[in-house]
DNA sequence: AATGGTTATTAACTTAAGTTAATAGAAGTG
DNA sequence: CACTTCTATTAACTTAAGTTAATAACCATT
């Protein structure tokens, strides 16, 4: 499992084999299986999560209702960003959506590590710039599409994920209801035959 | 001018005298005009802005339309972060929506100048995390709200922003049209009457 | 293979947003 | 101050999303 960690990193950054013997000997490996809540809203964010296997939907609760904000794929860094940053209560859930491991990196910033090893300081912002492109085409998305544009877009850009999750919550991810979603399929599909 | 930077930026982090001196010396302070568009999509951003004075609107166009994603007010950092971060032509317009002053943040990561003036790298960490967490607060409120609850939040959390910008772009920042911000508006003061 | 539980689709109806256009109101300019 | 221009509101109509409920399709388990 740690050799996919490897992999997945060498996307971001050229690790030293001391800063991979650190690795292997400080941060955490943990497996959650298929649809587990493991990161509870209320709780106060100490870990940035990586995901080696597997998927996590980030939702938030509102009136008894779970509106989906995020997916995560191998490869990616996640954590509840403003509780790890203010060290107040997420408001965020995370729940793996197929039997999931992630490795845990410790809150940043870590300056006495990052002295250290300074490519994990290098990382750690590779990964936020990262999430914040994410979220800028989100918003863009949200402020200039139709939830049917959305949905086009995101056939273009992420099909896979429609193989690896739910409908209803790739619909509140699109801001809109299961149902909406299903007729947006449906009229898509007749209008293309 | 660089005294009302010197305060919006002590509520970020405390700056030494040396990087004060240096920020005086190498950060441009720029100042542009109510309504110019200071920043246009397909170039590539060079810099990290950070607003002394003034206001900026974040949009993209779209089929010769205008969509706003954000304001920003004195005391925040913007950028194209994509752009910036990959060197590809940007898709975002900045337009100053009031007489504006900004100052010029090299961009980043600047190796050399965080080696020898620390601070400036804490504190574009610190810009990253603020938008990052801004960012998803947004989009929580995309797929979790529907476009009243949106006016209502926006109302409760910056009031002082309807004071500042025009009401379509206001409109446009809560992802609908003029005319339904308008009616949410007739709305809500019939029934609160 | 049969069962029970979950997920997706469809339908009918309600509500609200998009659109086009006209009007009223506010702001800026000479 | 008058004029022009831009902005906000209103109206009428169209389109699509929300909602509630029923049904169909799919999955998981035994």
């Amino acid at each position: 499992m740690f050799d996919k960690f490897l992999k997945h990193i060498s996307e971001y950054i050229l690790l030293t084999e001391e800063e991979i013997t650190f690795a292997k000997n400080h941060f955490p490996i943990k497996s959650y299986t298929k649809n587990e809540v493991f990161f509870h809203e209320g709780n106060i964010a100490k870990r940035i999560y990586f995901v080696i296997e597997g998927c996590v939907r980030l939702f938030y609760s509102v009136d008894g209702d779970e509106k989906t904000a995020y997916f995560y794929t191998e490869g990616k860094f996640f954590c509840a960003n403003e509780s790890l940053a203010k060290n107040t209560p997420a408001r965020e859930n995370f729940q793996a959506l197929e039997n999931t491991t992630v490795m845990l990196f410790p809150k940043t910033p870590d300056e006495a590590l990052f002295k250290k090893f300074p490519n994990f300081e290098v990382l750690e912002r590779l990964a936020l710039v990262d999430e914040l492109i994410t979220s800028n085409r989100i918003i863009e998305s949200f402020v200039s599409k139709s939830p049917e544009e959305r949905y086009i877009e995101l056939i273009k850009t992420n099909k896979a994920l429609f193989q690896r999750v739910h409908q209803q919550y790739i619909a509140s991810y699109l801001g809109i209801s299961p149902q909406s979603l299903s007729r947006i399929r449906k009229r898509l599909s007749q209008s293309s035959n």
